[in-house]
DNA sequence: AAAAAAG
């Protein structure tokens, strides 16, 4: 029972096929088909300390999230260097590895991640083999040239010669001035045994100078609540789930003590396995990547946007990040990856691409990263129970950790529902963009960073449709908006184009399927338009995530009409626990749809009372985006923090989430 | 039924 998403969430096994789970337990067990699906760590437990292919012939230190990442972590501060630099290595060519060959044996691309066979602990610490040493010199800038070593070299704790040009592509990008000194007071929830307590600063846990001098390039200053936790956790080799808020800075959460580890562990064995894996191969066989980490995203465009920031922190270090998604030229990603890959990045269907072309190989991955879990799991999945039962199976004596409030939409995000029929849905999103101005509180908390209206006040209209997107971006256009549009069937090249258009404010207006709704880091969306409202509420959470970004405020419309009556109850519970104003209407309609489902006559009653004009009345009253009648969700007050004590209760056995979290042994106890 | 993710 407690394997059953595994084994049967649709679609699971195709994703997940690169990590092989279920022939790895046929290993485990003796092969076989039909039998249970044997979780590694349980592998790990039932097996005999020395001989069995686990996980990572130790453990692997998942980190499970839930939500999404958050990249605008960024907050003002002093722009820092390194303070070591003269410590520096002098082999400079030593991070490309070039030289490298491949697949460091024969086994098939899938059989084991992180799987050792011959050892009992982590590839890491002590033992890290004797085969031969060496690195790349470069003398006098000339070519690489390998020099072996006898000694241990594998030192990836300095940091490289730093690179002018470089730092200044990956540092200078625009900050968003998001401070998040002002929400420092968010609680945070941990769960589980022995959790290591939480850092209040970066300094608090020895990252390594590599990394702290990448904090300073980024001008982070001070850690984000959700980072305030994960880092020492992570830090101390401990598996994690994670829940955060949008845009709170879990990518970094990650990143940054993933990162560190391998600076402090350095490469272990993958660095023979590649570098020894030429001779299996021959002249030509190309040089399989035994990455350390491996980051699985649910998009592409989110998969770059990870990508993105790992190369901020894995600058002037000998870690090559790499991101392969589907969509673009594979074979200038194979040659990236054939340059090194240490961290790697992916869409599961290029992972497992990849890994069919040898090109790579999970043996020596120690840190597994899902980021969107519930998303990678089966985009259909509602969160709490999937992913429950996804953590009893992957990760070891976990800790949970919840940041704000798990399930619901932060407070700081007006959410407005409509009732609109279909036939009127254009005009009223014509009146919907024309009335788009920036409320004055947005211009109030915008801090350092002043909002400049228009360019800085994009909308993100959400249709359920590729066809929908396509017909929508079309009127748009030819009602003389500018806007953009991206779907799942468009080329990559123009996914990317679009987000870029939308994100530099060139085309303010993007017209997006759930292929935005998750993860995607854009500042200065102030309002989100469910233009068709999903039918999982879930769903709908993440899309307006996509505004409101922790220290801004956000609007998100919805339109709502006969065709949305399944997300009815689930909608209006969301509006109620992040107190918002409920539309009369929609109350009613709860209450039908409770007591007998049977009533159809609702439409007629509301489609004329209620809706458009009722909207427009809330809109003149209060401003557009009727902020009005809130009492919390400001961020200006300071030390207010997070809406007050909205955050204040985590209540999993009673927030009205379904009753999920009561039902569910989270400890399998 | 639709969306995402391999081509």
């Amino acid at each position: 029972m407690s394997h059953v998403a595994v084994e049967t969430a649709h679609g699971l096994d195709q994703q997940l096929a690169g990590l092989d789970l279920n022939s790895v337990g046929d290993v485990q067990g003796g092969g076989g088909t039909g039998r249970r699906y044997i979780p590694p760590h349980l592998r790990n437990k039932e097996a005999s300390k020395n001989d069995s292919p686990g996980w990572d012939g130790g453990r692997s230190n998942g980190y499970v999230n839930g939500y999404h990442d958050g990249r605008d972590n960024r907050v003002n501060g002093d722009r820092g260097g390194f303070g070591g630099r003269g410590s520096s290595r002098p082999d400079r060519g030593g991070r490309d590895g070039g030289g490298w060959n491949s697949g460091k044996d024969n086994r098939d691309a899938y059989t084991s991640f992180g799987g050792r066979t011959d050892r009992g602990k982590s590839s890491f610490f002590n033992d890290r083999g004797s085969g031969s040493r060496g690195r790349y010199e470069r003398p006098g800038g000339g070519n690489s040239r390998w020099v072996e070593d006898s000694r241990d070299e594998e030192d990836w704790s300095k940091p490289t010669p730093p690179n002018e040009r470089l730092e200044h592509e990956l540092f200078s990008g625009s900050n968003t001035g998001i401070n998040f000194e002002k929400y420092d007071d968010i609680p945070v929830d941990a769960t589980g045994n022995n959790c290591p307590p939480h850092i209040e600063s970066f300094h608090d846990v020895d990252m390594g100078e590599i990394i702290m001098g990448n904090i300073n390039l980024t001008r982070y200053t001070r850690p984000t609540p959700v980072q305030k936790h994960a880092i020492p956790i992570i830090k101390s080799k401990r598996d994690l789930m994670a829940c955060a808020q949008t845009g709170s800075g879990k990518t970094a959460a990650f990143l940054l003590p993933v990162l560190s580890q391998i600076y402090t562990d350095g490469p272990g064995e993958a660095m023979q396995a590649m570098k020894g894996s030429g001779q299996e191969n021959g002249k030509y066989g190309r040089r399989k990547q035994f990455p350390l980490s491996l980051v699985l995203a649910p998009t592409r465009e989110l998969a770059l946007q990870i990508y993105d920031e790992a190369r901020k922190f894995a600058y002037r270090s000998k870690v090559r990040p790499c991101v392969v998604y589907g969509g673009a030229d594979i074979g200038q990603q194979i040659r990236e990856l054939e340059r090194g890959c240490h961290l790697l990045v992916a869409t599961p269907g290029r992972l497992v691409d990849m890994m069919e072309r040898g090109k790579i190989g999970l043996d020596y991955c120690t840190y597994l990263v899902l980021d969107e879990a519930d998303r990678m799991l089966d985009m259909g999945a509602t969160f709490p129970k999937e992913i429950q039962i996804l953590a009893r199976d992957f990760l070891e004596e976990y800790i949970f950790l919840a940041v704000g409030r798990v399930g619901s939409t932060s407070e700081n995000i007006t959410q407005k529902v409509v009732w609109v029929e279909d036939g009127d849905k254009r005009s009223f999103l014509l009146d919907l963009l024309n009335a788009t101005v920036i409320p004055s509180e947005v211009q109030e908390n915008a801090g350092e960073n002043p909002e400049k209206p228009g360019k800085d006040s994009l909308t993100l209209v959400f249709v359920e449709t590729k066809k929908g997107a396509d017909a929508l971006e079309d009127f748009l256009y030819r009602e003389g908006y500018a806007c953009t549009s991206i779907h799942g069937d468009r080329s990559q090249r123009d996914r990317e184009e679009a987000l870029h258009q939308f994100r530099s404010g060139r085309c303010p207006i993007l017209v997006a399927t759930a292929v935005a709704a998750r993860g995607l880091d854009i500042s200065n969306v102030k309002h989100v338009i469910n233009f068709d409202l999903p039918s999982d509420i879930e769903e709908y959470v993440h899309r307006i995530g996509r505004t409101g970004r922790v220290g801004n405020l956000g609007l998100a419309t919805s339109f709502f009409n006969d065709k949305n009556s399944n997300i009815t109850k689930d909608l209006l519970d969301i509006l109620v626990e992040s107190k918002q104003e409920v539309p009369s209407w929609l109350e009613s309609l709860a209450y039908e749809h409770q007591h007998k489902s049977t009533t159809r006559g609702r439409s007629k009653r509301f489609s004329g009372g209620f809706g458009a004009r009722d909207y427009r009345q809330t809109s003149s009253g209060g401003g557009f985006g009727g902020r009005g009648g809130r009492a919390t969700g400001g961020h200006g007050g300071g030390s207010r923090g997070f809406g007050g004590g909205g955050f204040g209760n985590f209540g999993y056995s009673s927030d009205g989430y379904g009753g999920n979290y009561s039902q569910v042994d989270w400890w399998g106890n």
